[in-house]
RNA sequence: GCCCCCAUAGCUCAGUGGAUUAGAGCAAUGGCCUCCGGAGCCAUGUGCGUAGGUUCGAGUCCUACUGGGGGUACCA
């Protein structure tokens, strides 16, 4: 529909240079009855042209050369827009596409040939994934599969760090945990890891070596053993909600290539850094940012800012042409601080997006649950699957927009799962299975040879919204907004299910009724790849 | 103090500068199966935090304010 607007628009541009003057923009009018598409354009053109915006819509409309069979009439209305009708039997012509082309129906090639990353997760390995763990995870995983619709190859990278301060204080509440199950008295300090996963470590280790370990450092094998669970934990985790990360890069590999050296020479050279109070410091306030930050401390350790610009450098150096980062809000003022040190060294920073998602609330009997990864009580990402289900949780973290603080409602999440609009559009997709198995046995089949009869508000109203699929991928994947295939779904589901109500199948006409089999098979189609692209299922039954 | 995000119906949230009429789900009330899946459909709504500004046109953009969340380390 907004293609052939777009090149009838074009070749009204001989007639009308003017029209070349504006960016033309067709927009699916809130009313029905201001058409199937609008247009603003004679409003824009107005101020430009110095006209008036009624003139010009008209003089736009008797130099439309549209064809009768597509668009059925074009009127004009209030200030000035021009509002298209298509007819019912080009409308219905989108069932044929959608059942050719099955599961690409929604892709795009606008950027084949481009790479993109998408770093997601980056959780260090000190506990298991947490509830806010999952919204990065289920919306970096979404955006990802975004992109690859909209034609780019994707990499999912996972970036971690299992040195520095916080794996030290891992390693030593292991041992203390350790200690105190051989019978030793211990103080265990309120900011260790207090999780009861720690215990459960320290008693793997006290069963497989007895208390051999009393005298190891903590920073060995309490340390690594930790690591290696709580890593193998979180992988599991993943693969419960159906994530395949591509890399897991360790900060350490960019020390061990120089790249952290070779880059704090590369600052002191350019004259970006200096010496102060035996640090190092960035002259972030030369760049632009507030204040300088330091960036190797007086110890000699760097802080996170080197490895991170190292670190993006590395993925300038891999060729992406998009760089996606995912973090919690918590890291708001990490990434400015990146970003002006990339600057500062001359790379693209526009081929770096950073998205910033905000808190998830978890209510549990009508309270909120304060979460700390120190503190004891937080609720696991593997406790939520284990409540909801992989379907329901990456559909609610991916039905907001990232702006917005999540609320989490656990109970009803828990108990009342049958409120959850996953399974409005589960069932819509079950619904049409059973259809067609039914009217299988019937002797109907799926027909595009008279898609025309499809001429009910009902069935035109989803004939409308099945074009739509493709533009709210590419919308969805230009903003990285997952949300907004959430909301397409559940308005198609609904259409769907009005349709159903109203336009019976079996005892209709036989023309009639594979043609609205035709029409189930292409929502069905949709419904599918849409579910596909949240990574939720589309069950045959339920 | 400064920076980022948010404020829309009883609750949870959509809303891509457009149309005398701002939508959905949940909750509430009342309807709809001699009929393909009732996990469905239909009906019922005193709502855009406050005050200015830009614009032909503002929930949407700008400024200030109020309220909430997150930051502002030689933690990440």
């Amino acid at each position: 529909m907004k293609n052939y607007l777009f090149n009838l628009f074009k070749t009204t541009q001989i007639s009308l240079p003017y029209l070349k003057e504006a960016d033309i923009i067709f927009t699916v009018p809130v009313q029905k009855d201001h058409g199937d598409y609008a247009t603003n354009v004679s409003m824009i053109l107005a101020k430009k042209l110095k006209r008036k915006p009624l003139e010009i819509a008209n003089e736009i409309c008797t130099n439309l050369k549209y064809d009768d069979r597509i668009i059925e009439k074009i009127e004009i209305a209030g200030p000035g827009f021009i509002n298209f009708y298509f007819t019912s039997s080009f409308n219905s012509l989108i069932i044929k596409e959608v059942i050719e082309k099955k599961e690409i129906f929604g892709k795009w090639q606008k950027y084949s040939g481009k790479k993109a990353m998408v770093e997601f997760i980056s959780a260090n390995p000190t506990g298991p994934l947490t509830v806010g763990h999952g919204r990065n995870a289920v919306v970096g995983d979404t955006v990802a599969n975004l992109l690859e619709w909209i034609g780019y190859t994707v990499d999912r990278e996972y970036y971690f760090n299992n040195a520095g301060r916080q794996m030290r204080v891992l390693g030593d509440s292991v041992k203390l945990r350790y200690l105190e199950l051989l019978g030793e008295t211990i103080q265990f300090p309120d900011d260790y890891y207090q999780g009861a996963y720690i215990k459960e470590i320290a008693a793997k280790l006290k069963k497989e070596n007895g208390d051999r370990l009393v005298n190891e450092d903590a920073e060995g094998i309490f340390k690594q053993a930790a690591e290696k669970e709580i890593f193998a934990d979180i992988m599991t985790t993943m693969k419960r909600i159906q994530i395949n990360m591509k890399n897991f890069y360790n900060e350490h590999v960019l020390y061990e290539e120089g790249k952290i050296k070779s880059l704090l020479e590369l600052f002191k050279v350019k004259n970006l850094s200096y010496e102060k109070e035996n640090a190092v410091w960035l002259k972030l306030s030369e760049l632009g940012n507030e204040q300088d930050k330091v960036i190797v401390k007086s110890s000699g350790e760097p802080t996170y800012r080197l490895p991170d610009i190292a670190y993006h450098i590395t993925k300038y150096e891999r060729g992406y042409d998009i760089m996606i980062d995912l973090f919690g809000s918590d890291h708001n003022a990490t990434y400015p601080d990146v970003l002006a040190g990339l600057r500062a060294l001359g790379y693209d920073e526009s081929k770096v997006k950073v998205l910033i998602h905000q808190f998830v609330t978890i209510m549990e009997k009508g309270e909120v649950v304060k979460m700390s990864t120190r503190k004891a009580n937080y609720i696991t990402l593997d406790e939520l699957i284990d409540e909801v289900g992989s379907d329901v949780v990456r559909y609610f973290f991916n039905m907001r927009s990232i702006t917005s603080h999540l609320n989490f409602d656990l109970d009803l999440a828990k108990k009342q799962s049958d409120e959850n609009p996953v399974f409005y559009l589960q069932y819509a997709h079950a619904r049409i299975a059973s259809v067609l198995r039914m009217t299988k046995d019937e002797g109907l089949v799926p027909s595009l040879d008279d898609l025309n009869l499809l001429a009910t508000k009902e069935e035109q109203n989803v004939l409308k919204k099945l074009y739509e699929f493709p533009d709210v991928v590419l919308y969805a994947a230009e903003n990285y907004e997952t949300h907004r295939v959430c909301i397409y779904l559940e308005e198609i589901a609904a259409l769907f299910h009005r349709f159903y109500t109203e336009c019976r199948i079996i005892g209709s006409d036989k023309r009639l009724a594979q043609a609205r089999i035709a029409l189930c098979v292409a929502v069905q189609v949709v419904l599918r790849n849409g579910l596909s692209i949240l990574g939720v299922n589309a069950p045959e039954k339920m």
